[in-house]
DNA sequence: GTCTATATAGGGATAGAC
DNA sequence: GTCTATCCCTATATAGAC
């Protein structure tokens, strides 16, 4: 029997109990989401929760390593010498995915982040973590003469996609007219807006090939 | 005397109420803060406080309405006929400080928006503001011939402004080490990353006048 | 207008039986 | 491992005296 998705049935409470969380606070917000909630969920009483855990903390701590390893994978910058936008394309997707699959904790950041030293240095880590993997994929673009930019320009470039990647999927939960449009869509548009951000220091080439696969992958 | 900056001891009791709320909201984060907290603060009692406001709600309603007015008069768009790069940077400091006054929304958006129908919806009236306001001063200065970018490059950096300047704040909230550097440099700063977004598709002499101005304010 | 006292409700967490 | 019962605490909000 498979280790990384048996039955919800077939489970130890213990991971069925980080699994709902992790999809009630998805759906409806951390803070709005009490261990009572959880334990409902999953016809388990609240004594039985807070046999497995200490507190609500440590399932919201459980949850973060979990992102936390999964997006350090995919934050690794791409081995090949020089990416092409399909790559990006799919590297970016990687990555929004996997805040996506995470994504109640973007939410509610910096409550979530002022409530625990641990979390939100590890956070800071992942920021500067996206901002510094942009900046090596950008001076490796430059390198290979597909790009145009200056030290600043890469820097200030960085900066805007690491903001964008973190908050577009609010961005967007705010603009949205409720129940219009579905997820991957909006994963998709996020990646654009990334792209569309290097797009115009790219030389007339890689630029063509950009708008060739946003075609591609749009709507 | 006058009507906009008495001495908080001469202020009606509601609007001392209202300037603390605000004040500790944006110190603390409104979820944090309790009506409790607000009367405390004021030394007076939380009965008196619900005397003057039916509750905690009718507060960051009245405080929204504020916000909401001053950023309305921000985000017209400059009647000058083609800005100049810092018409722009005075500008967007405008919008940045106006946000600034209430961060406390902007630190737990989804959070406030959630619980709150007709802020929800006003606040996202002032997200398409901002997205329509950005497009039609790029527009301006593509008219101007001052810059170079087709429909769907205005609509995708359009989008992007706004996400900047809606969470740089946050972005920077979590970057930033403790107590390091000071409020104003954040707000500059911000300016600066939209600036820098916009600046890839001007021509040449605009771009040369962004460097300039930037290193003017930044640092 | 302002205070004191209190009602109400809900969330976090534990004790002890099974 | 799981349940029932319960405790504590905090936040919102109201009642009624002054």
């Amino acid at each position: 029997m498979p280790l990384s998705e048996p039955t919800p049935a077939a489970m130890k409470t213990r991971d069925r109990i980080l699994r709902a969380s992790l999809q009630l606070f998805n759906e409806h917000g951390e803070p709005r989401i009490t261990t009572n909630h959880i334990a409902d969920e999953l016809d388990i009483s609240p004594g039985n929760l807070y046999y497995h855990f200490r507190n609500k903390d440590e399932i919201i701590w459980l949850l973060f390593q979990q992102f936390e390893r999964q997006i350090g994978t995919a934050l690794q910058v791409p081995e090949r010498r020089v990416p092409d936008m399909e790559d990006m394309w799919l590297y970016l997707h990687l990555v929004f995915e996997n805040i996506w699959e995470y994504r109640f904790f973007y939410r509610d950041l910096d409550n979530i982040l002022s409530r625990n030293k641990k979390l939100r240095t590890h956070f800071r880590r992942i920021l500067e973590r996206k901002v510094s993997t942009a900046t090596a994929i950008c001076k490796g673009l430059v390198e290979a003469d597909v790009m145009n930019a200056s030290s600043e320009d890469i820097a200030a470039l960085s900066r805007n996609i690491a903001v964008i990647a973190t908050y577009w999927l609010n961005f967007q939960r705010i603009s949205a007219l409720s129940s219009q449009g579905n997820d991957s869509d909006y994963l998709a548009l996020g990646v654009y807006q990334v792209l569309s951000l290097v797009a115009p220091f790219l030389k007339g080439e890689a630029q063509a090939l950009l708008r060739q696969i946003s075609q591609e992958y749009l709507i």
